[in-house]
RNA sequence: GCGCUAGUGGCUCAAUUGGAUAGAGCAUCAGACUUCGGAUCUGACGGUUAGAGGUUCGAGUCCUCUCUAGCGUACCA
């Protein structure tokens, strides 16, 4: 339930009981446990405009406030300060409501239809860790964003077009090899044929005339080019499938998709006078910034610019788009800045249509340079999945209890989960510092933890037996903790969904997990001498602490186990 | 050169977008067990938020300058 949005509402009538009319309530979370559940900060910037004492003004509201049923507590602290602490009562009536398989979270008043871009790995070449953060982040908001109500169209961009294509075509002409290679075999031939390209001025003219060739429609060429992309997709696939993301054959809509579009984007840029020519190339030029955007070099090609500006307005216009997110590295900042300018400029996009960056950091490794082999290479994606999944086989307690069957699907859940939990656990915006033992550290906020916290809440539950669902009764401040924090999902998912930050369900998850711990530690459940109410009530706070991490772990796309 | 982004205990990260005494985990040290799964929990130690000014009731957060690092800077994506 929207906790937050409720207390707005509450704060607002009571501020207008005292003649105060503002644009915008904004309840917090208390900073401290000290100063109750949440907190109203309003009074000193409300004394400010309105010229009084913002001690009074508090009093005033808190006397107001008070008189609420759902509050247990009101007070007035430091320079104006209102500190609100809910009613047990009120969560006791609430808490049966999150044992659905939603926890208990509604879908948005107003949902819109978003576009969520991400992934986009260059065919022709295998995936590697420069296309992880991209791929699980932006599945976790389109996870998210689907679970809140929106329509959530999933776009993979994938790079399918260019010079690339022309030079792989031109050596795989040059050297006769066989089309039916493997992917592998297919990213070498990429490598010799750059080579060649590089050394070579026939071959690079070669290749240049290949793209045009494909970009005119010659049969051959494109029969060729379809079986790379094919090949390459089908590896994507697979990579995909392993770490749980939800994209598939569907949403692949690659820059080739928008080939025939480029050239009215040109034409429609320059009739509005927002391209122009310079040094030969089609260029728009910035207020703000010495580069402008090429939209045409000089020699005819279209560049990715290009190709965004038709994405955009194919995503506007066509799939009705009202917000879009692109997530893409932070180098690309400037970039997309320049290109979103554009497309309002050129009305491909209006006003209320939000398009955003959701930008990245890079991965490093523990030194702090980017993340590489031994020797320097790469990381593909396919040997850092195997790595995090062996490497969780040595992780596992009682691993001698389970078949190898169940080994290897706990193993594979630890180990993905492990990979993509510490990534998204932090704040995307930052470089990633990437730490095998950290990401598989059973402490601290990390997958394991989460895991283990959802087994052993299972392990009580199915000991248990069946649960009789009636209202609790919250004891101790833990439990009436807990429960809030059980209550407080949706405010955090809004927050997440806002911002479009998959940390702030992390950090929730880790909040209401070490809850759980300590709520345990102290309050048995199922041992002698716990009376019948506190034990109902306490499988329904563990069954409810339960729902809320599983729910979440999906959003992020991670599994649960009932065992582990 | 210009521009963008960042700089928070030894390390890895938070900080509800301007709120109260800057919070966690790791590491270190000290505790709690005939365990409802101890892969747990409780403490302690550790900070001039890179530095200097400024804005105001109030700054890690906003502004200016300096330092440091990374990235981007015209026909790759």
């Amino acid at each position: 339930m929207q906790i937050k949005s409720k207390l707005n509402n509450i704060v607002n009538s009571a501020l207008k009981a005292n003649g105060i009319e503002i644009e915008e309530v904004v309840v917090n979370e208390a900073t401290k446990v000290e100063f109750g559940d949440y907190q109203y900060n309003g009074a000193m910037a409300l004394a400010k405009k309105l010229k009084t004492n913002p001690r009074e003004i508090a009093q005033n509201l808190a006397k107001e406030l008070d008189g609420n049923s759902i509050f247990s507590k009101v007070e007035v602290a430091g320079p104006g300060f209102i500190n609100l602490t809910l009613d047990k009562e009120f969560l006791e009536q609430n808490l049966l409501n999150t044992l659905n398989n939603r926890a208990g979270v509604s879908k948005l008043n107003n949902p819109i239809k978003v576009v969520v871009d991400y992934s986009s790995p260059n065919m022709a070449k295998q995936m590697h860790v420069g296309h992880l953060r991209s791929t699980i982040i932006g599945d976790t908001i389109a996870n998210l964003f689907e679970f809140l109500g929106d329509d959530v169209i999933r776009q993979n961009h994938i790079g399918d077009w260019g010079t690339q294509f022309g030079m792989l075509v031109a050596y795989f002409e040059e050297s006769g090899a066989n089309v039916d290679a493997k992917l592998s075999d297919l990213e070498q031939f990429y490598k010799e044929a750059k080579q060649r390209f590089d050394e070579s001025e026939e071959f690079a003219n070669k290749s240049r005339q290949n793209v045009v060739r494909l970009q005119g429609g010659d049969a051959e060429t494109l029969k060729l080019w379809s079986t790379f992309i094919e090949k390459s997709l089908a590896h994507a696939q697979d990579i995909y499938n392993s770490l749980n993301v939800k994209l598939d054959s569907s949403h692949v809509r690659g820059e080739s998709w928008y080939n025939s579009q480029l050239s009215n984007i040109v034409k429609d840029l320059e009739t509005k006078e927002i391209a122009k020519e310079s040094q030969g190339a089609k260029c728009i030029f910035f207020e703000d910034s010495e580069n402008p955007i090429i939209i045409q070099k000089a020699d005819g090609g279209y560049l990715y610019a290009t190709t965004d500006l038709a994405a955009i307005k194919f995503r506007v216009q066509e799939l009705g788009a009202k917000r879009v997110c692109y997530v893409v590295d932070a180098r690309q900042a400037e970039h997309f800045k320049q290109v979103f300018q554009t497309a309002k400029d050129a009305e491909y996009a209006n006003n209320d249509t939000k398009l955003e960056h959701i930008a990245f950091g890079m991965m490093l490794d523990k030194s702090g340079r980017p993340f590489k082999t031994r020797s320097g290479g790469t990381v593909k994606l396919k040997e850092l999945i195997d790595e995090a999944v062996d490497r969780a086989k040595g992780v596992i307690n009682r691993a001698n209890e389970y078949s190898n069957e169940e080994l290897e699907h706990i193993a594979k859940v630890v180990g993905i989960g492990s990979l993509k939990y510490s990534d998204l656990s932090i704040n995307r915006q930052s470089n990633y510092i990437f730490d095998w033992d950290k990401m598989l550290s059973l402490d601290g906020n990390t997958a394991l933890y989460m895991q283990y916290a959802y087994a052993r809440i299972n392990s009580i539950l199915t000991k248990a037996g069946d649960i009789a669902e009636t209202e609790p009764t919250l004891g101790d401040e833990l439990e009436r903790r807990l429960a809030l924090k059980v209550l407080s999902l949706e405010d955090t998912l809004i927050k997440a969904y806002k911002e479009a930050m998959p940390h702030i369900i992390t950090s929730y998850l880790y909040e209401l997990a070490t809850l759980f711990m300590k709520f345990y530690e102290q309050n048995p459940i199922l041992k002698d001498g716990v009376s019948q109410e506190q034990k109902e009530s306490r499988l329904i706070l563990a069954k409810a602490t339960a729902n809320a991490i599983k729910v979440s772990l999906n959003l992020i796309g991670i599994e649960v186990l009932e065992r582990i």
